[in-house]
DNA sequence: ATGGCTGGTAGAACCAGA
């Protein structure tokens, strides 16, 4: 029997046409078999297919919207598009579920920002965040097949996964019911986080940056928003992990960078 | 210094992101 590797990758592109060169450049210096792509931030009729196919990147499964959210799931292997879940009940493009060769399914998600005030009364976009993951623990409860679970979660859950716990506790992203209700879907499925497996706490480990610093580097205040996420079963196939901070110093960067996890397939 | 910027879309001293 032969094992090879294969290789997932997810970043918060913010607009996948604004980032067509360095998107290139991630594929050609990190080589992942798939990527998963959230925020693309284009209607599929203007999705620009040959940034990926010119690449050998054959099979490419999109659910976007015009201006905001949009996913998609770019792959060297074959894909089998079968579930788009609309988990905030509104129409938005935030999910995007295949099968890959041999019966493993990748879940691609970009769960809503929230707003800025961490009350469901005053900011009904904060109550949206957390009842799409309300519906996704119910979801993952049923899930009986090995699954990846992949995207922008919009929530760093641990104290080493932001800057600053203090001064963050009250800033949507890391409050505790964000964070209680995270640690809920987690349990739901047993789910492994992969991020946190190979870069164990209390190391510190980000994937976002505000574009508001004028220089991110200096100050480093970071979190970790975007998670690799698999079942027991395919967990333990994962060898290795790492995030691509360089690219957060590219040229018209992503205020995300990519994550990568390595799966002995 | 948690918004200081960025992107899309309209054609606005907009909106949204996190």
């Amino acid at each position: 029997m032969t094992t090879s590797t294969l290789r997932i990758a997810s970043w918060n592109i913010n607009s996948v046409r604004a980032r067509a060169a360095i998107v290139g450049q991630f594929l050609d210096d990190a080589l992942p078999d798939i990527l998963c792509l959230q925020e693309t931030k284009v209607e599929d009729g203007s999705f620009p297919h040959e940034i990926f196919t010119s690449r050998g990147y054959a099979h490419i499964a999109i659910n976007g919207q015009k201006m905001h959210h949009g996913v998609a799931i770019i792959s060297r292997v074959p894909i089998i598009e079968d579930q788009r879940h609309d988990w905030q009940a509104n129409g938005e493009a935030r999910h995007l579920g295949v099968s890959l060769p041999g019966g493993v399914r990748l879940e691609n998600v970009y769960i809503p920002a929230g707003g800025d005030i961490p009350n469901r009364d005053e900011n009904p976009k904060f109550g949206q965040k957390l009842d799409f993951i309300e519906r996704m623990i119910g979801w993952s409860g049923a899930l009986d097949v090995p699954t990846i679970l992949t995207g922008d979660f919009n929530i760093a859950p641990l104290e080493c996964d932001v800057w600053n716990h203090k001064q963050l506790l009250k800033v949507v992203s890391h409050t505790p019911v964000e964070v209680e209700t995270l640690a809920r879907l987690q349990a739901a499925a047993d789910w492994v986080d992969l991020g946190r497996h190979f870069i164990t706490a209390p190391e510190r480990l980000y994937t976002w940056w505000s574009y508001r610093a004028a220089d991110w580097t200096i100050a480093d205040r970071g979190r970790r928003l975007d998670h690799m996420w698999a079942t027991r079963d395919v967990a333990a196939r994962a060898t290795a992990h790492r995030v691509h901070r360089e690219c957060r110093s590219w040229e018209k960067p992503s205020d995300h960078i990519p994550i990568v996890t390595d799966f002995a397939i």
